[in-house]
DNA sequence: GTCTATAACTTGATAGAC
DNA sequence: GTCTATCAAGTTATAGAC
């Protein structure tokens, strides 16, 4: 990919995530790459191929992660403590990405929208099964383990509005406490 | 109110969380309400109205279950606790609004942006201090308190897309279910 | 309160010169 | 690959008749 085309895929990237991708308008992304709009056409398809790009790149990755976890060690507690890890770390390496993927992707158009939601569907699908091993197990307390999914998976949106502001805290802080929140809870026992 | 005043502000809910808030048009509200574009306007004053109605009906909400809660008794795992199914109550009540609400106040305009995010802060920051307490007096593990917070604020935002779409389970279970998820954590010890 | 018609503006995208 | 100029369609909102 060229420079200036991986220039605009990053600015859309930080346009999508402040504005939403419906507020956000060619302009606004020409102003920033410091090109006319015209000009972005010579790069890109379109505004929607960059939704696209960030939702199945993201899409892919998690489902990778996913098949690897399934390939290692059978214990069920291990294996989510890994995905919730590859979730923070995502998360803080490219949190502008992962938030327009967990935000924006609803704005893609047919026939895109349900091959995402396939693949969501899919991710999910499989988590589920993996808390279902671990309460089968007795390592997991007998939640919903559609509710617990959703708990964890949720729990991770926030990071993109307040971690940047709190440079306090370190990344191995973060991860330790919000793996210890979701593993175990607020109240001691 | 009157009614019809009332039908287009649940109709522009629910269009605003379908679509969000940038994404729905005057159109698609008229269309639904069964009117023209311009006799929404004999009963609104403009599409944004419609926005900081829904953010700061459900801000000054919240602001007033922390109040009474404040009042209570000074036992913070039970604050938290009632504060959490209030969170879900509220959010199973009226799951359009608590959605936009959470979701779309950012596109409000200024001076209601800064007055809105004013009154957010002051809501975490006096959840946070109820937090601190029950740290100090032993109840809950020492995690960074605004990650604790936040940890459960957002875990509530996935209710809006999952729950509807799953009558099996009641609102005592989902709401027992959440509250053990994030008082105790998914693993058993 | 309702409508038709329209103003004033922004949107994504393209034509065509250089 | 860049630009200026422009298009066609969509946007919120209003004027004014009934």
């Amino acid at each position: 990919m060229s420079p200036t085309k991986k220039r605009i895929f990053e600015e859309a990237a930080r346009l999508f995530q402040e504005k939403g991708y419906p507020a956000a308008s060619m302009r606004d992304l020409a102003s920033r790459v410091d090109l006319s709009v015209s000009s972005l056409y010579s790069h890109i398809g379109g505004k929607e191929e960059i939704l696209q790009k960030i939702c199945f790149d993201n899409a892919r990755h998690y489902l990778r992660v996913m098949a690897e976890v399934e390939k290692g060690p059978d214990d069920p507690a291990e294996q989510v403590r890994t995905l919730i890890r590859q979730h923070i770390k995502t998360a803080l390496e490219d949190i502008t990405s992962v938030t327009v993927f967990n935000d924006e992707w609803r704005h893609l158009s047919e026939p895109y929208l349900s091959e995402f939601a396939k693949m969501r569907k899919d991710y999910e699908r499989r988590f589920i099964r993996i808390i279902s091993n671990g309460q089968k197990r007795g390592q997991f307390t007998d939640l919903d383990p559609t509710i617990a999914l959703f708990t964890m998976l949720t729990s991770l949106r926030w990071l993109h509005q307040w971690y940047p502001a709190k440079k306090g805290i370190s990344k191995k802080a973060l991860e330790s406490n919000i793996l210890a929140m979701l593993m175990h809870g607020l109240e001691k026992r």
